[in-house]
DNA sequence: CACTATATTTCGTGC
DNA sequence: GCACGAAGTATAGTG
């Protein structure tokens, strides 16, 4: 990894058309050719990049650029897409070099699928006397997340996200438009489950006559024994 | 800016939980207390990171730690959340610090609101006589990008989007069906634009009586004058 | 290899 | 400040 402190302004070309102008950033560049730009503010995101695979390619500068104070053009060129990044340098301050190696990566707990898992144990948590019938229930456009019966045995089809949107009530539409054609399961009823349901997808859910609940994660993880096994 | 290259563990507590083995890696503290913890690969995303406004707190190790080979460790606090992000150091490579100062900011060019100012400016464009109501014309379930009337005098609702799939026929769905419960508008046509239009939403759309009408940016960008005013 | 669904998404914009 | 939609979304899992 190579890091660079320098002024410069950066073009990118491609899906779409970005301009940085003139100030003091870092330059990342990374063992595989991609290239990182970050100023010191915002967020993860750098002001710009270049996914890899790339290339860089460093070029002197030439009358022009060299009489508007560049000291140093670096061309970026994805291998994949025709997406170029092109950086020209106008003073450098730092630059430093590194071999990190391969990291082992990341290890995640608490995403959707444990949020699967917890509410497959606490079946309950739909309603008194709900029983699991199967996660992940297979179908012809996609898997139902959960599929259960209630107390008085009617099959419910339950749709989790961490985050409830609009787009998660549409997808639990499809499903139940294709349960209630099996005799077997009809009538299928709906539950959208999630962490936050937002105002304009709980409208719409309630206009289709599907069910909304809010999930409590850490008291659902608190009532999960599994969950100090990880760390 | 602090850049450190160090032999590190993290461990990330907060909207859910991660563990990153030891490894070495670079650690960024921006002027804003946020940190990103980056390897030498992967994409622009760190491993993990904290966001904005956080404190970074550095603390001698224990006896148990330093026994563990722990020479230092670094606790992110978000400001906002009771997000925590521990880093335990094991060895340092290098350390240097830069002052960046405040960057100007991104210039973009070629996102949806440029297509939209665009085809709003060219609004025959979906057909001779049509004429422009108005651009985000809002809705209950939000706005509809733009809204036009054609030759005849009917009412005309746009989609646009970049890249058109099957999402973006069902907003414009969405939108057509509340359209036109409403008499002063009803009946309101559909029209699916996009730079590219993949072939299963041309389908679906078309199923729905939604025209589709795919964008040349290029040259709709040659059309109007004021695109060469941003670089 | 393509499609699909998730994301500690982040980021801008309108209300 | 909140909610919603776009992103050069990226990324991981599955058929």
């Amino acid at each position: 990894m190579r890091l660079v402190i320098a002024r410069c302004s950066v073009d990118y070309i491609g899906r779409l058309r970005a301009h940085l102008p003139l100030a003091v950033r870092l330059l990342m560049v990374k063992a595989d050719g991609s290239v990182l730009i970050h100023s010191d503010g915002g967020s993860y995101k750098p002001l710009n990049w270049m996914s890899p695979p790339a290339t860089l390619r460093v070029a002197e500068p030439g009358e022009d650029d060299a009489e508007a104070g560049i000291i140093e053009t670096w061309t970026v060129q994805s291998a994949k897409t025709d997406d170029k990044l092109v950086i020209s340098i106008h003073e450098r301050f730092s630059e430093t070099s590194h071999d990190l190696g391969v990291d082992p990566g990341l290890i995640k707990d608490g995403v959707e699928a444990d949020l699967q898992r917890l509410l497959a144990e606490q079946i309950t948590k739909l309603g008194e006397g709900y029983t699991l019938i199967r996660r992940e229930y297979m179908t012809a456009i996609g898997p139902v997340d959960i599929l259960a019966r209630d107390a008085a045995g009617a099959t419910v089809a339950v749709e989790l996200k961490r985050r409830g949107d609009i787009d998660g009530v549409e997808q639990l539409t499809r499903y139940l438009e294709l349960l209630n054609r099996d005799p077997l399961l009809a009538p299928v009823k709906g539950v959208f489950a999630a962490q936050q349901i937002k105002p304009q997808a709980r409208v719409l859910a309630h206009d289709r006559g599907i069910e909304c609940l809010t999930l409590d994660y850490d008291a659902m993880r608190g009532v999960d024994d599994s969950a100090s096994r990880l760390f």
